[in-house]
RNA sequence: GCCGAAGUGGUGGAAUGGUAGACACGCGCGCCUCAAAAGCGUGUGGGGCAACCCGUGCGGGUUCGAGUCCCGCCUUCGGCACCA
């Protein structure tokens, strides 16, 4: 592996030998002429047929650019120039998403504002970009953090607030411990922060939320449609995962009301054999009976304090406990227990669930700990409804669907499925019960107590409660700040500017406070794509024919990390423009193709446990070329460590590496910039390197060996031209 | 556990059901050179002197013909995971 920077042309002409092409030169004057004549510059209309190729607007890092990203705009770049040469009027543009976190994460740590980075990065990546010949219309260029494009996120946000879709309330939310912030469900990985992996509990606040969850049924359809990879459509259908079933009322004796529960297994109602609550459930303390109330307060406290990682640990117990009362099972009037357990989940269909344990997995661990009864309703087949197994005797629950009912009254001896039927109508005829169709999917959280976003554009009255700001108010425009450093107390940065938060009701006249949350990041890229369409226009977020004319983006190309955040985000806003009459389009993409990864050879400490990359500037004398070979031939080996301790000077220190292909970046040490790929052999041989190393969606091993292929190849091209 | 994608030379990878391994990397040999680098030419799945035989993760099947289609496994990568 070749580890050397030498320059191969300095500049072409002047080179005596002659034997590069003087690429250097040659690319520069093009990109030069193209930039001078314009030559990427779109507008609607003409005959020709049109063609919208995105690729997805990056948040400009600190990083800078590094091969790795190229992966997707080198090959969006390469299908915007097929298509236009192919006598397409092609729109390919790009712009920055430089609000949220990770902008905000970086500023931080370079102790800035955020606004003071985020041009400097954003021209530092055009001129990256430029450096390839990339052929963006830059006239189209945007950026999520001019005010100019995020009034109308505020836009956006009223328009789904008039259209009910955008509410309030106090809910336990996701709450970063380490980052001091809520996070998106879609930003909770196994129960770790997507960006710093700490530990997630969750916590009370109130919180805007988007009403997603309405669109469950129009999201699942319009998959039908769309070209995009099975991998990304599977997942949103699990994502937002549909179920049929019944929600029913339970009696709790003594008179203490009721329960609701949901249920996609109503034809094993006869099998109930107790109730479980969520320990978030409203009724519990009400039926709670005084000698339980000590054992139940403490599992509901103990439940709350638990982070998500430690309540949903694979493996767990199940646990729960009884609370003293007992419901009446409407089908046959059995008395059965009520009991509060965590497995049960409090955001879930109804937060309570009818126990059916010879019929459900979880339901049966549970009966087996405390010892319930587990009554058969189910047979395997007709056979077996002849004589089915006692409870007492089953070793797991017998869950499938295709089996016969037994002991369950005039509902015996039915397919499950018919059986099911029946119950619904007979409950529904009684009004115990009603069909429901339940939705995985929750709403989405947009609310950030945060400095670096849009501000919702929202007045809070004394008078008159909540008030949008007035469309023609727009934009509520971010302040400047000193400290733009979340708080502990987990409320927003903005709340400590008075000049900001203190403004007089739009509807009253009187005092009144500002919203000091601002948005998710994800509100800006859920519809960036039509902005793209008329990028300047000041009256509305898009002017509508020109949005017409380039809707749906025809080739949209991104990273497969997106598929349930940003691409499920993005379905929904144009799904709501679609139905307020402001778009013609209900699905943002027509084709979507996601990128491979670009692996980097790296440098991890063998003796951590998670295998740690360690930078190859605090590695003495390393030697990337002979490092690799010998870890290839002997694994694992001893080398030295330059370590940095805190306030103590620093010192060298024994590790052991070995070498490991992890995505490049630039905090692994393990990243190539374009900038030096494309001085040594070319933009071009860059560019065909990454188009031609492997098909677009699959991982690529990182070599810089394989770059000698499409450069000789250029200079042959060269040879024979001249 | 469930879902998705994929397993082809030393390597990256090509092949509408029709000559498997295009193209490229690497490597061998040759030319050029005092020599090297670069370049050019040529060879390169395995076995065999050869004719030929064997080869696309494993085991079956469909077909005149299977890397490709069907059934059953194995492995790798990615995602989800108490959703009642």
């Amino acid at each position: 592996m070749e580890t050397t920077t030498e320059i191969r042309d300095g500049g072409g002409e002047g080179d005596e030998s002659g034997r590069y092409y003087p690429f250097q030169s040659i690319e520069k004057k093009w990109q030069q002429r193209w930039a001078e004549q314009g030559v990427y510059r779109t507008t609607e209309g003409g005959d020709r047929p049109k063609y919208y190729v995105l690729t997805m607007f990056p948040y400009p890092s600190g990083s800078g650019l590094h091969v790795g990203h190229l992966r997707n705009y080198v090959p969006g770049d390469a299908v915007a120039r097929l298509m236009h040469m192919r006598g397409f009027n092609t729109l390919h543009p790009m712009g920055w998403d430089a609000f949220g976190q990770p902008a905000e994460q970086d500023a931080i740590k370079r102790n800035v504002n955020p606004s003071q980075v985020v041009p400097v990065l954003a021209k530092e990546y055009k001129r990256q970009l430029s450096i390839l010949g990339v052929s963006y219309d830059w006239d189209r260029e945007i950026n999520s953090t001019d005010p100019d494009y995020y009034r109308w996120n505020q836009w956006a946000f009223l328009l789904l607030h008039k259209r009910g879709l955008a509410y309030r309330k106090f809910a336990p939310v996701n709450w970063c411990v380490n980052e001091n912030t809520v996070l998106a469900n879609e930003e909770v990985n196994d129960g770790k922060c997507w960006r710093c992996d700490g530990p997630v509990v969750k916590k009370d606040l109130p919180q805007w939320l988007f009403k997603i969850t309405d669109y469950g049924d129009k999201l699942l359809e319009g998959l039908d449609r769309i070209d995009w990879p099975e991998g990304i459509k599977t997942q949103q259908r699990e994502w937002i995962g549909r179920s049929e079933g019944c929600e029913f009322d339970i009696a709790i004796e003594g008179d203490k009301g009721a329960v609701r529960v949901f249920t996609t297994r109503v034809d094993t109602v006869f099998g109930m054999a107790f109730v479980v609550l969520s320990p978030e459930h409203a009724v519990v303390d009400a039926i709670t009976s005084d000698e339980q109330r000590a054992e139940v307060t403490a599992y509901r406290e103990r439940a709350a304090r638990m982070s998500e990682i430690d309540r949903t640990a694979e493996g767990r117990e199940r646990t729960g406990v009884f609370t003293g009362a007992y419901a009446v099972n409407p089908v046959n009037k059995h008395r059965v227990p009520v009991y509060v357990a965590d497995y049960v989940l409090a955001g879930y269909g109804t937060g309570a669930i009818m126990a059916v344990p010879a019929h459900d997995e979880r339901d049966f661990d549970f009966a087996r700990r405390y010892d319930l009864p587990t009554p058969v309703v189910i047979a395997r087949d007709e056979q077996e409804a002849l004589d089915p197994p006692r409870g007492e005797t089953l070793e797991a629950a017998f869950t499938s669907k295709d089996g016969f009912t037994v002991n369950s009254g005039d509902f015996s001896n039915l397919p499950c499925k018919v059986a099911a039927n029946r119950i619904a109508e007979w409950m529904e005829s009684e009004g115990v019960g009603v069909r429901k169709v339940n939705f995985r999917l929750r709403d989405w959280l947009v609310s950030r107590q945060r400095y670096w976003g849009t501000p919702i554009p929202i007045v809070h009255c004394e008078k008159c409660g909540i008030v949008p700001v007035p469309e023609d108010q727009l934009p509520v425009v971010l302040p400047d700040v000193e400290n733009y450093k979340p708080g502990p107390d987990g409320r927003s940065p903005l709340a400590a500017i008075p000049e900001f938060v203190n403004t007089t009701c739009p509807t009253c006249g009187g005092p009144a406070q500002r919203e000091t949350d601002t948005m998710a990041g994800s509100v800006d890229s859920s519809w960036y794509f039509l902005r793209f369409a008329s990028p300047r226009e000041t009256s509305a977020p898009w002017d509508r024919a020109a949005a017409d004319y380039w809707m749906p983006v025809d080739l949209y190309l991104g990273g497969r990390e997106h598929a349930v955040g940003h691409l499920l985000y993005a379905r929904f806003f144009t799904k709501v423009f679609h139905d307020a009459g402001l778009i013609d389009a209900d699905e943002p993409a027509r084709t979507l193709r996601n990128q491979g990864m670009l692996l980097g050879y790296t440098a991890v400490d063998a003796d951590s446990s998670d295998k740690h990359p360690i930078l190859p500037g605090d590695l003495v004398d390393f030697d990337l070329d002979a490092w690799t070979r010998r870890f290839e031939q002997e694994g694992p080996f001893p080398a030295e460590r330059v370590a940095r301790p805190q306030g103590e000077p620093e010192r060298r220190e024994p590790v052991r590496v070995e070498f490991q292909w992890l995505k490049m970046s630039k905090s692994k040490g393990n990243s190539v910039t374009p900038d030096a790929m494309a001085q040594k052999y070319g933009a071009d041989a860059l560019r065909l390197y990454v188009l031609f190393a492997a098909p677009f969606e699959d991982t690529i091993q990182w070599s810089e060996d394989a770059m000698n292929g499409p450069f000789r190849f250029l200079n042959r091209v060269w040879d024979v031209v001249t």
